[in-house]
DNA sequence: GTCTATATAATGATAGAC
DNA sequence: GTCTATCATTATATAGAC
């Protein structure tokens, strides 16, 4: 809709520049991590006109969560409709989700840290819905695959669709704490990675002796 | 060692009171949450007695860190002589680290939690490490059993590894917010999902005609 | 080793001028 | 809508008695 809000221009005061100066820091170092003085810092106003814009340091945390989360389930659609087998297109929706992911790190990062806290019920119940949206179109696209007899039957859908976002998931998170072992070269491709992790996966989905 | 550091008994005062306390807070809510006076408070101790045990906040974050990585990879080494072929081998060993992820979940937290910052280095040194060590362990499996031509030699062993500790580390991270959703049975049930997950992915390693 | 009392700084949030 | 100035609260950390 509105390509602006994807901008780094940070354009000084205005809600737009409080959430995006928001958005990197929580991602960065989480809730109670960051101070208002921070944001406003970074927003280029002050801590006052934040409080104008937003009730309180918890009401700018949600609106963050919102925007950001909006902006990653976007991409989702473009995916969704793909050709080819299930086989090509389980893996284009893979890899484009990875894609997805590490194009919007901090709306990533930010799911990531509220899976961790059990405490704030609204920024997990947005989470839930993020996570469960791109879920549930794996889900069918695998149940798809198997009705049509190109996939096992033996497998829950639901674990195959599971396997596949706590590969991508698990890749951006471990990639800073992995990128100092040395042999591990996938870790800065993630393209490379994406297509090793279906290779895998779909081969092990496979209807025995269709290959 | 020493299985009292396991009980829940939280003997009042004493330096392991303290880290017990810090442990439990630190996990459930991360560091920056969490109030020295709040750790006093569930350590039934004051606040400058952990100041006489612990240089300051940092210090004793770093300590709960060491002591806790330290008891999970303790565990490793029973799992690491297993009997059997590599493909029961390798389940063995992955369903015994998301057993033993799952027995430490506050360890597990914590470590999550620092792959998410992306400041302060040293408790991030201690989660590299902490992972590396599984991750080493996994990779030579797999390695092991392309030599014996048991996997396919086209796979990189690390990426299998990568995707075993993803499939791990991933469901304990969202097991919280998958809860809600009734149709996914298999996150109340480790095994289960263990057992589908190396099913799964042992398929896709095996060498072709090899079932 | 453990406490009470306190120093000092930073935090979230508000009042009120422009 | 944006600011300066400020409040009340809480934080980390210390001094010093026992």
């Amino acid at each position: 809709m509105q390509n602006q809000s994807d901008n780094k221009t940070s354009y000084s005061g205005g809600e737009q520049a409080i959430l995006e100066a928001a958005e990197i820091l929580f991602a960065q170092k989480g809730f109670d991590a960051v101070s208002m003085s921070a944001i406003a810092n970074l927003a280029n106003t002050s801590k006052p006109n934040i409080y104008h814009h937003f009730k309180n340091k918890n009401d700018l945390y949600l609106a963050v969560m919102k925007t950001a989360v909006r902006r990653s389930s976007a991409l989702l659609d473009t995916l969704e409709h793909a050709p080819g087998t299930f086989k090509q297109h389980l893996t284009e929706f893979a890899t484009g989700q990875l894609d997805n992911i590490l194009k919007h790190k901090r709306s990533t990062q930010l799911m990531l840290r509220e899976t961790l806290s059990e405490g704030s019920q609204y920024g997990q119940e947005i989470t839930r819905l993020a996570m469960g949206e791109v879920f549930s179109r794996l889900v069918a696209m695998v149940h798809q695959g198997q009705q049509e007899n190109e996939f096992r039957k033996d497998i829950d859908p639901m674990l195959a669709a599971f396997m596949i976002i706590s590969a991508n998931m698990f890749f951006f998170q471990a990639s800073p704490t992995m990128q100092n072992i040395p042999e591990v070269d996938f870790i800065d491709d993630a393209n490379a990675y994406s297509k090793g992790v279906m290779d895998v996966l779909i081969n092990g989905m496979l209807q025995k002796g269709d290959d």
